[in-house]
DNA sequence: GCCTGAATGACAACCGGTTGCCGACTTCTA
DNA sequence: TAGAAGTCGGCAACCGGTTGTCATTCAGGC
């Protein structure tokens, strides 16, 4: 049967193809395609048909090739086992799928040089890239950049587009949340020294402390993995408070654990808030009180700013900066202060 | 400064540079640079030289384009969010960089319709694809599988070729620790009808508990996500039966939420066990008892048989199946059975 | 009936590589 | 020293589109 169909060997069909069964050139379909206007309304209906006929589609790497534009924006995340980033991801591929865009997702590993090396690679390969949590210096980052076009999630680096999730003020939330259990004595669980949100919070935490006159102490850091927990929980118990900030819902459901094999209690001897509220954080035990960010959004919004750049026209003034707010959600894993004596 | 330099206008250095700077042709640079033994030595050495000295990098869509390789292979999930495939992902992606691929990956939104075009898509922008737990019928994968190489995950079909995870044998495993416990009457709570898997968990259930003569029942289908626990959980509580085993951890993981709130006791009134160990389901409350399998290494093995596919050479005979073992994880979602009275 | 201009479509160069083919130069053999 | 064999590098076509340029056609205006 499929042997003795005239034209169709069994290999993608190409816009020459079409214009040979159409009776003209090749340029005319091109046109015909991405330019419709340029060409007779029944030219190019002839075309369209003939294109449906043989199942064209486009080879994505000629039209790159010749037009420079590829259809694919790179998006960066620096683990893609953590379970913030899933939200995050599925957010950017929803919104670049809508626009017609392919999303090249790369595991960059928590290393600057992956990450440089794959951001050097993506120009060529993407329009551009959105970086979740870089870990290059804040000059790399100006300078991939000023080489293509890219925004950043979750850094602040002036020049460079970008949206952050303001866990900054919502530390002062939970902190306000502790103080109103009775805590005076509270520690933050740092992340990663290079974890620039990590030293903002700090930043915001321990200013927030003062103006409230309780006592905030910085412990760590701590690598963001559950398996980094126990020295934390270790690390709290050790230092005396009453209440944790951890650096996100990794450590803190790590801490849970590790505090429940000593015998201690969440929330009766030590209240815990995470940060970032990730799958996991509604169901572990106790439930997580967590400063939960609209992630998803954050994800749906930088490739927004991102596509703004891309295409300047199209409206939708090109903003350069973009901050989602955080709110604290009050589970089980903090109550009130136990009662000395 | 960087406006003193004589050549580079700010654009990636291509071939064509190479060659002007060495005095020899463009096909000399690629030649040396892709066939090294093909060229001089000396004149190699020089290309080389000027290839790092440009900061030359290859222009993969180009590349694709003549040579016909991407250098990218296609991995296809049904839901970026659900944990399980985090690990698939992880192995995925690990072992082909490792290989010197690139990873594309898509959600393909659990819709057999995204999925089929997808594949069309990928089959010009990629060399081969992995597909987890594919929604297509048996047909459109075979179909898809003799276009392109293509290697399926969790889905058995003849002639395609597969990485197959062993929960149907699990399954007796986990029965024999519910027989164990003194349960006697146990439901399965099915996931969706499009899931081959689940079809055949409940087969290779069945026949078990026919053999130990013991009473299953089955329930649902239900869809594989937290939410879907709720209804699962009042469909198990008012059959009867005083244990079950869910299609996987998502369910399992909400009935823990719903039992909580009914006030129905796990593993005291209720036992459950889970299907794939996926993050969470060691600190969520209690524990789960799960069938766990290599996720990870199931993602490496589709790669190393994909790859196998590409490159016939190279050795490692072309397996065309692979079976990943399963084994039952005991937490404290499992629990001796009730004495009735 | 001629001129102008818009509409239309063909031609060809180009994007950045790869690769078949061939000629020139070396080197080894008889 | 001539001829054969082997090395090495250049030419040019090609992959599948896009796009600038230009010739042709046709309609309308005078």
């Amino acid at each position: 049967m499929a042997t003795t169909q005239p034209a169709a060997v069994d290999r993608p069909a190409t816009i020459h193809d079409i214009a040979a069964l159409c009776g003209v050139a090749a340029s005319t379909v091109s046109r015909a395609l991405s330019t419709p206007d340029r060409v007779n309304i029944r030219t190019r209906q002839r075309i369209e048909a003939a294109a449906a006929r043989l199942h064209y589609t486009p080879n994505s790497q000629a039209k790159a090739l010749s037009s420079g534009r590829t259809g694919a924006v790179g998006v960066l995340v620096p683990d893609i086992t953590n379970p913030f980033y899933f939200d995050l991801i599925r957010g950017t591929q929803l919104q670049l799928k809508a626009a017609g865009y392919t999303q090249l997702l790369v595991d960059t590993e928590e290393s600057d040089e992956v990450e440089a090396s794959t951001v050097e690679q993506l120009r060529k390969s993407a329009d551009g890239i959105i970086v979740a949590a870089s870990r290059l210096s804040d000059e790399a980052l100006l300078n991939a950049a000023a080489k293509m076009p890219l925004v950043a999630i979750n850094r602040d680096v002036a020049g460079v587009p970008a949206v952050l999730i303001d866990t900054p003020s919502g530390t002062s939330q939970a902190l306000d949340h502790l103080i109103s259990l009775g805590h005076t004595r509270v520690a933050y669980v740092a992340g990663p020294t290079t974890s620039q949100s990590s030293e903002r919070r700090w930043t915001a935490l321990s200013l927030a402390a003062e103006e409230r006159g309780v006592e905030v102490r910085r412990l760590g850091p701590f690598a963001p993995k559950t398996q980094s927990g126990a020295a934390a929980a270790d690390a709290v118990v050790h230092s005396g408070v009453t209440a944790c900030l951890a650096f996100n819902d990794l450590i803190a459901i790590g801490m849970l654990q590790r505090l429940r094999e000593r015998g201690i209690r969440v929330p009766q001897d030590m209240s815990i808030v995470g940060c970032d509220d990730i799958f996991g954080a509604d169901f572990c035990n106790p439930p997580l009180s967590t400063m939960a960010s609209p992630i998803e959004q954050a994800g749906r919004v930088a490739v927004s700013m991102l596509l703004a750049q891309l295409n300047p026209f199209a409206g939708g003034g090109t903003r350069s900066r973009s901050v989602m707010p955080t709110h604290l959600t009050v589970r089980g894993s903090t109550g009130p202060v136990r009662q000395p004596g």
